[in-house]
RNA sequence: GCCCAGGUGGCGGAAUGGUAUACGCGCAGGACUCAAAAUCCUGUGGCCGCAAGGUCUUGUGGGUUCGAGUCCCACCCUGGGCACCA
């Protein structure tokens, strides 16, 4: 017997290299039979390094992965970083570096680190979006919905983080926050580009029922997006040639309709012929001041102010009727105007309470009948808008446009209703990034590159004047929206000519599994799938859905609590690799709950995983028994159990379905033939340490392209099974039985035993359930 | 407020409507050792009992069923998401 210890590091060490040597990972891009593409959400390298968060995310997709390749699949499983953006300018910041320079910093040690979690990752197709030869490309898709109507410019009230100092989209505001620095955000009336996002809201929800995802995150999309139907309404004002427009989802409490609210931006509050201008005005004012954060502080008591010498007629019943203006009316959704039905609305009541105002106590109609009645009109709403793309930032990518004085002043443009506007023409891509040494945010609404004339000084595309670069920077999840687009065709020749090569595309698309956390439900998840509609119906992509599966990780806490530096229970994986090593951590990670939970990391109950590979390498370490095995059964059963739990994410039963095999391996001893499928079952959750002791078993090619085992159906179940005897759903006896006995046989046997025949002698058997090998059910009559 | 997910031993968790608590951690006792660590063995939900055994137990209360952690109804609690979207 050999008492020859189990170096993890050296094991680990050692494999990492001879498979990059080996280029194990590396699937045959253009030749490839039976592609599968495992994705998993690439990470942001903004921090001191690697979460043990990323690690446990990866790892569960990686397991799902290597299973995948061993049964016959090409795995293409790619890692890059998304570098760009918000989030590394601000750790740049942070720790006064330039994000230019830690950019290089920050890649070399997530790469490292990723290197040494023992991932399949195919390293030769990297990307980071901060590369110029990448994001050419992101400023191509720009280009391409500019081209096509999809890209445009528009003075509007817009979320701006005064913190980060830059505006933000709709879904990197939560709750009334910055998604990135948690400062309140505030709205600002600003001129921005846009994605039309909207325009394809149809199919962001329809698809929904199509593809394979978590429900969670199916159902957040769902409420992002917020359909509503309900009817358009008019309601004309007196004496007047003006009406107002409502829509409401409750035609038939239109009798009920005592009052009128307008947003306070609404355009006829400066049209209408109001008697009290002063004050009105005043409250828009007031208005325009609140941000989002200081409404919900509020309370949200209802403010607002009475729109004097007008009053709007309620269809349904000829009704003059007040009309408000309100911050609680939001002049971005529906008509921005409403009817307020204090008797069935609670914010109408609430406002009716605040102004004194009459509550109606009119019955409910038909609301199809009355809508008809009033030459209402049906409408859909989604609370969805479009997604806004310009930063006021730094550390980005350019957005690849001109705009020409001269050009606008004639009305000349590329785009209609966008004159003095050009796309920069695509050979001239990209429009590099400058490196300038002070890149702070300047909070003026404009990106430091506005303060970089050799930056934005340029000619006109369309008359060759002078003319300026638009000098913002795209929103990170452009960058992210993409990418995956991208990893394929990174090493392809074409690849330099065009963002994505058609016939690699052809064959690896969609993406197979998605994998990622479900923060990003209603941010990258909507984006990346708006985009790859648009290239669809451009003609670019032959699928429209580019994650037909997509599994949400559950989140890894510490402590009870969220991990976060403030909080200081942020746990690095680093250290635990070099204590224990990464094929201990995978396993501990994977066995502490199911990987769509998540769990808490606790180190006190690393110890079981550490005990068991350290048994694993005992038992290997001992000689195998020969021929005659009394395993057969065991790892058949194991195989099954291991085979769909991965297939279910379960690892965590997977792992106990191994530990249970390695207990009487231990015990009763293992021929080659049970070591060999041991060994296979354990390669996804410990690559490195499955690898050694393959090796060590004589062969010369990697476990990780060996063949995944099979079972055995017939081997799963023993020949004999134990008898669950009942007595009205009591266990009275437990018997050991031949499996596929009759139901007579099973009463005999259970008849026999004696305890079984006490409690039967107290009273009379009305019936006998029997469920086949498994349980036996005396049910009596006395009951 | 609305929408999800969940509530099971001291802890993480396991259970196609069919032996609740697999697997692991921890704990207790034992073996090995001069000793410790490591390892191995045994035990480990509560209550009653010397024992055999009995009995209760999956957030609470009802229901369906021969049989409910699992299905149905009501409620309580925890975590997450959305939130003045008409």
């Amino acid at each position: 017997m050999s008492s020859e210890r189990y170096d993890f590091s050296a094991i680990e060490k050692k494999w990492q290299k001879r498979w990059f040597a080996d280029r194990t990972y590396e699937p045959d891009l253009t030749g490839a039979e039976k592609p599968f593409y495992n994705l998993m959400m690439f990470p942001y390298p903004s921090a001191e390094g690697l979460h043990v968060g990323n690690m446990y995310a990866f790892t569960g997709a990686d397991i799902y992965g290597r299973k995948k390749r061993m049964e016959g699949y090409d795995v293409f499983e790619p890692i890059g970083l998304d570098g760009f953006g918000i989030h590394s300018e601000n750790y740049a910041l942070k720790i006064g570096a330039h994000p230019m320079k830690q950019a290089k910093i920050s890649e070399t040690r997530f790469y490292e680190q990723l290197s040494a979690i023992g991932n399949g990752f195919a390293w030769e197709e990297k990307l980071e979006t901060y590369d110029p030869k990448y994001y050419r490309w992101t400023q191509w898709v720009f280009v391409q919905l500019w081209k096509h109507g999809l890209a445009y410019r528009k003075k509007q009230a817009v979320n701006w983080c005064p913190s980060c100092k830059t505006v933000l989209a709709d879904e990197q505001v939560i709750a009334g926050k910055c998604e990135r620095c948690g400062s309140e955000a505030e709205m600002k009336n600003l001129e921005q580009w846009f994605f039309r996002i909207t325009k394809y809201v149809d199919r962001l929800l329809a698809n929904l029922e199509k593809i394979d995802w978590s429900e969670r995150v199916k159902i957040a999309q769902r409420n992002w997006i917020g359909k509503s139907e309900g009817a358009l309404i008019k309601f004309s004002i007196f004496n007047s040639p003006f009406s107002i427009d409502v829509f409401t989802t409750r035609p038939d409490t239109l009798y009920g309709a005592t009052y009128v609210v307008l947003a306070p931006e609404h355009p006829l509050v400066a049209t209408l012929p109001i008697k009290n201008r002063a004050e009105v005005e005043q409250y828009v004012k007031a208005a325009a001041r609140k941000s989002e954060a200081d409404r919900i502080a509020e309370g949200r008591e209802k403010t607002g102010a009475e729109l004097k010498g007008v009053k709007a007629i309620n269809p349904a019943n000829k009704e003059e009727i007040p009309i408000f203006i309100a911050d609680y009316v939001l002049a971005t959704y529906g008509t921005g105007a409403i009817m307020a039905v204090p008797a069935h609305d609670e914010r109408d009541r609430d406002f009716a309470r605040a102004f004194d105002l009459p509550v109606s106590d009119a019955p409910l109609v038909d609301g199809r009948k009355v809508v008809k009645e009033v030459g209402g009109k049906w409408e859909t709403n989604f609370r969805l808008r479009d997604w806004l793309i310009s930063r006021q930032r730094y550390w980005g990518v350019p957005i690849p446009m001109i705009f020409c004085e001269a050009c606008a002043a004639a009305g000349k443009g590329e785009q209609k209703g966008m004159p003095g506007w050009y796309a920069v023409p695509e050979e001239e891509l990209p429009v590099e990034l400058p490196y300038v040494e002070d890149f702070r945010p300047k909070g003026k609404g404009e990106s430091p590159l506005a303060s970089a004339p050799e930056f934005y000084r340029a000619k006109c595309p369309g008359c060759g004047a002078d003319a300026r670069r638009e000098t913002d920077v795209s929103d990170t999840f452009l960058d992210s929206a993409w990418y995956y687009l991208r990893y394929p065709s990174t090493r392809s020749v074409r690849g330099e000519q065009i963002p994505w090569d058609p016939a690699i595309t052809k064959k690896w698309f969609p993406v197979n599994l998605y994998t990622g956390g479900a923060e990003h439900s209603v941010l990258h998840l909507l984006y990346v799938r708006f985009i790859a509609m648009v290239f669809h119906d451009l003609g670019f992509l032959h699928f429209e859905e580019p994650f037909p599966k997509f599994r949400a990780h559950g989140l890894l806490i510490s402590e009870g609590a969220k991990m976060s530096k403030s909080k200081g229970n942020v746990v690095n994986p680093d250290e635990y690799i070099s204590k224990y090593g990464a094929d201990v951590l995978r396993m501990y990670l994977m066995f502490l709950a199911p990987f769509e939970q998540g769990g808490d990391f606790r180190d006190a109950s690393i110890q079981g995983i550490v005990r068991f590979l350290e048994r694993v390498w005992r038992i290997f370490q001992n000689g195998s028994v020969g021929e005659r095995d009394p395993l057969m059964r065991t790892l058949h059963r194991t195989i099954k159990k291991v085979t769909s739990d991965i297939e279910a994410f379960q690892y965590n039963t997977a792992i106990s379905a191994l530990m249970i095999l390695a207990n009487e391996m231990e015990t009763a001893g293992s021929s080659e033939d049970v070591r060999e499928a041991f060994l296979k079952l354990l390669a996804p959750f410990a690559p490195h340490l499955a690898e050694e002791l393959w090796e060590r078993m004589g062969h010369t090619t990697s476990i990780h392209r060996e063949k995944w085992p099979l079972y055995d159906e017939a081997l799963v179940h023993e020949d004999t099974f134990p008898l669950v005897v009942q007595v009205n759903g009591r266990r009275r006896a437990t018997i050991e039985a031949t499996r596929g006995i009759m139901k007579h046989e099973a009463e005999e046997l259970a008849r026999a035993d004696e305890k079984v025949g006490r409690a039967l002698a107290e009273g009379e058997v009305k019936t006998v359930v029997y469920v086949k090998d498994r349980l036996i059910n005396f049910v009596m009559k006395s009951i």
